[in-house]
DNA sequence: GTCTATATAGCGATAGAC
DNA sequence: GTCTATCGCTATATAGAC
């Protein structure tokens, strides 16, 4: 209340020991790392204190609570996903050539351990923190299916593709793209994909897309 | 080792009081309505005993461990899965009316708060035992793609449709259905649905799924 | 002196096994 | 109901950097 109270003092003066910000990111590189195997219950703060090489006091020094080093390492997690944007937009090759290029971009992204994993974290613990629910499909899915509807309404506007809603189009490409090995890998029936399995399951995709969508058709 | 041992003793002559299979029912669907909501890890054998109205030695008498009692309560909720057959096959009417009848019976069973539940628990625990991730796929998934392809089959061999592979066909069917509904609920992003949304969303489906493969294309 | 980090020890609660 | 293990979290004491 008082203008001179200690806590309305500037907080750049600051004594003692500097703080290590290596040690904060060890620990949400550990949490990180442990959450996403064991998920939040199977992992210990112990156990990230181990992995981080710092105390557990040190992990209390900066975090609240498990809770909220779950919810930063998550986060990380989370933005992770959307900086990765291998597939390309617009080049030279066919129509047909560039989907499936996009197609594999999308297949093998999702595919990803990483991926996997982030998607099992995320449908175990729903309720946790809604807003990291919503981080995760803004990052992720939603992100990706907003840049494909991108390059599919010029697509319409060049003439290759008829249809009247990018964004619905996008998310039907997105999901087919998923389909069945996403969904095995995600409930561990299979743990990797054949090769040959994945060439067909996208060829079928873009080939399918093309009927409903192609202009040719 | 001598042959006359009590553990080598037949089982028939029963001694002590006969044991109650209702205990043993009332502990597996218990646990199924438990680990359904909370996971494995968030479900106690104090909370299972108590919701069952049996004490804790009941269990343990019943189920070797935890893990045990898990497998037999998801056993029985993914063959559960199976039961739900709403949708009817071939019916009078439009084909278009009639995939729009079959995606709406997919679509309600997959979004149910049941079956929601019960992906979320087989993505959480992927590797928990492999045996109970490929049963559940099968009676669920799998089954359902199987009735959808012969569907299809027969309404190629009609002429209604023009398709090679009704497997892979009734796979996009089902994923497409899925799609971003399914995945936000599993989430968290959202609780329930706009039925605005749904019908919305399963006529796109269906609408695309006959530009890609009706035979009046 | 003052703050931060580390190590250790322990509390209170909970859960699984029997 | 008992036993034991573990976990989240804290208290205490000490060392080191400014």
């Amino acid at each position: 209340m008082n203008s001179r109270s200690p806590l309305m003092r500037r907080p750049h003066p600051p004594r003692g020991r500097p703080r290590d910000p290596d040690k904060r990111l060890a620990a949400i590189a550990a949490a990180k790392q442990l959450f996403v195997v064991d998920g939040l219950r199977g992992t210990s703060m112990d156990a990230i204190a181990k992995l981080a090489g710092v105390s557990k006091v040190t992990l209390y020094s900066y975090f609240a609570d498990k809770d909220a080093l779950f919810r930063e390492a998550l986060s990380q997690a989370c933005q992770g996903l959307a900086a990765e944007d291998a597939y390309v937009l617009n080049g030279p090759g066919t129509l047909r050539a560039r989907l499936t290029q996009i197609a594999e971009g999308f297949f093998d992204l999702i595919t990803s351990a990483d991926a996997i994993s982030l998607y099992r974290l995320m449908a175990a613990n729903p309720r946790r923190h809604r807003k990291l629910s919503l981080l995760f499909w803004e990052a992720g899915p939603e992100a990706t299916m907003q840049r494909f509807a991108r390059l599919l309404a010029e697509a319409t506007a060049a003439g290759e593709l008829r249809l009247t809603d990018p964004r619905a189009a996008a998310a039907q490409f997105f999901f087919l793209i998923k389909g069945e090995q996403h969904l095995k890998l995600l409930i561990g029936v299979v743990d990797k994909l054949a090769s040959k399995e994945r060439r067909a399951h996208i060829d079928r995709t873009v080939t399918m897309f093309l009927r409903a969508y192609g202009a040719a058709s």
